[in-house]
DNA sequence: GACCCTACGGCAATCGATTACCAATCGCAA
DNA sequence: TTGCGATTGGTAATCGATTGCCGTAGGGTC
């Protein structure tokens, strides 16, 4: 009896080449379709194909066609629970292409994510999806890496001189101050977290601009806990707020846990909302007014760039509100 | 001025070979160190390496070696929220033994995980770790990759012809019991997904085992909507229920969440328990009480069981109980 | 001084699919 | 019947790194 690994027979264009009697150019020649053979050859090398369970081999079509069909995705955090959604959408995109993802995680770590997205390199992807997980110091990184392979900034923008894909935080911003308005709440808030996260720092720019307010800001990070803990800070410093705008879903779902502990009714006292319209958004009571980026569109044209004649152009994509319950 | 990518001028060893003076086999194992060489000539070759910046082809060394260090993936549907996790342990244990991760998603199709797995085959893994999606539509595909690279089940195991790292579901199972019990509990009921998700057949069947009772059992499917629905059913056929263990954390979030609603105390008039430790645990209130799975644990040891000397057995990890306040 | 062993460099094959180039055959028209 | 173009099949080079085998030179010993 045999021991270890099943030996598994490797099947080449060579043994098909053998058994359908014709050469290994003639084979892959009926599989790739690029030339016309004829058709009583082609179906003998199919037969073979088929009674051989011929797969041709990655990693050779790879080499001289010096193309991978695989993209790399550098993400900041897999478990800031906006980044799974759109991790299956920029795989979905890339299948849309034939391409595949190489996922990798920076785990928030300017560091760490130099190391993957040099692992990337190496590994000779045709171009890199990343969302930068520090504001400055992940800059030189993503300028780094444009001039050895193809780089799109998808959703965190950290250099105008690389091309990127992000959604609109201006449309959805003044839809909010609207709101506020249109209830009848004067004094707003904004929770974010650290300014190091291109995202939370663009809301919390335009938060000022379309609430003409620059005073009532809070940074932590993305989590419940903060949330929970911003809850008593905002009540603290600012007891007569009636309306708080939040970076994340995370953020909002803490504040309004937390002040519904402490008596206060959402949205009757204190209006909450959040951003990236995750699970949380509706997971809890009242449910959110959240914020949706497009990410399939994202996706697809990040992926649509990072594939095609690269730019250094910045697209911006439309968000959209979805009112929840907790903006009154 | 040139249109379009610049150029990358791709440097290989000959390039290196010709700069330092010596033949490609000596640059080779001046990198590799796999046999001696002279000190000056390995000098010579260092400095031509970094004057060309130099930085060696990994497809052809994969295809060289017939060996890609990389691991496919195959999870059943990254948006719940227990793969992330996972995901982010096994990327860890992979990039321990130097290799990556292929990311590949199922969405909750048998066809699509069959798609994909394949997908993965040709790009030469080395080795494939699955979370089966589909508890009996699984098992043929599982049992055919075998035969073409080592594969080992993680989490959700469908066939026991193939390795698998698992956790243990019967422990946990009867320290809730335990607790059921202790706060004087009599009547339980259990709410799952469908039969087709192997964990959470696991745990119906153990549960009904350890509580003794086969009758209150619901199936719906992971999600926070199926709870809210399920709270309804369980109140409408069996009123005078006081324990609830669920196959989620999203069930058991949505099942107390509606049950609040309804007027009941959790967990003053009835107990509910989830299971996997995701941010709703801990993020709604009470706190829930869930099972932990050693994720580490289980990652670690998938890896190196697909990367080493492949078996058929099943290797079942123990899980822990994570008290929060839903269980009394 | 002869002999042997070791250390080290180079040549060329190898991994598997693709394709530039060449050769052969066939059809059709003059 | 001859000739030309179109079609189709084969041969071998190519992508880049690694390594088995060979040859040579140098050091050490008796």
């Amino acid at each position: 009896m045999a021991v270890g690994r099943p030996t598994i027979a490797k099947v080449t264009v060579t043994d098909v080449a053998e058994r359908a009697g014709v050469s290994t150019a003639t084979v892959s020649r009926v599989l790739t379709g690029r030339r016309g053979t004829g058709a009583e050859v082609a179906q003998r090398v199919h037969d073979a194909v088929d009674a051989l369970g011929y797969v041709p081999d990655y990693l050779a079509k790879a080499l001289r066609d010096q193309r991978t069909a695989t993209l790399g995705f550098v993400v900041p955090d897999i478990t800031n629970p906006f980044f799974p959604a759109l991790i299956q959408a920029v795989e979905a995109s890339a299948r849309a292409v034939s391409s595949s993802i190489l996922l990798v995680d920076a785990r928030n770590d300017p560091d760490e994510e130099r190391r993957v997205a040099e692992l990337l390199v190496s590994r000779r992807v045709d171009g890199i999806l990343i969302s930068p997980c520090h504001l400055t110091r992940s800059v030189a990184l993503v300028e780094q890496l444009v001039s050895s392979v193809p780089v799109v900034q998808i959703d965190r923008v950290v250099s105008s001189n690389v091309a990127s894909v992000s959604a609109d935080h201006t449309r959805p911003m003044a839809q909010l101050a609207g709101i506020a308005a249109r209830t009848g709440r004067q004094r707003a808030a904004f929770v974010g977290s650290e300014l190091t996260v291109s995202t939370s720092n663009a809301r919390q720019e335009t938060f000022v601009q379309q609430f003409g307010d620059t005073d009532r800001v809070l940074v932590g990070d993305f989590s419940v806990e903060w949330g929970r803990a911003a809850a008593h800070e905002l009540v603290r410093r600012w007891p007569d707020v009636e309306f708080v705008v939040c970076a994340s879903d995370l953020i909002a779902f803490g504040i309004i846990q937390e002040l519904q502990t402490m008596g206060r009714r959402v949205p009757h006292d204190i209006a909450v909302t959040g951003w990236d319209d995750t699970l949380l958004a509706i997971a809890g009571r009242p449910t959110i007014t959240t914020v949706r980026q497009p990410i399939a569109e994202m996706a697809r044209l990040a992926v649509e760039l990072v594939t095609g004649i690269p730019g250094s152009g910045s697209t911006v994509l439309p968000s959209t509100i979805v009112e929840g319950q907790s903006s009154g």
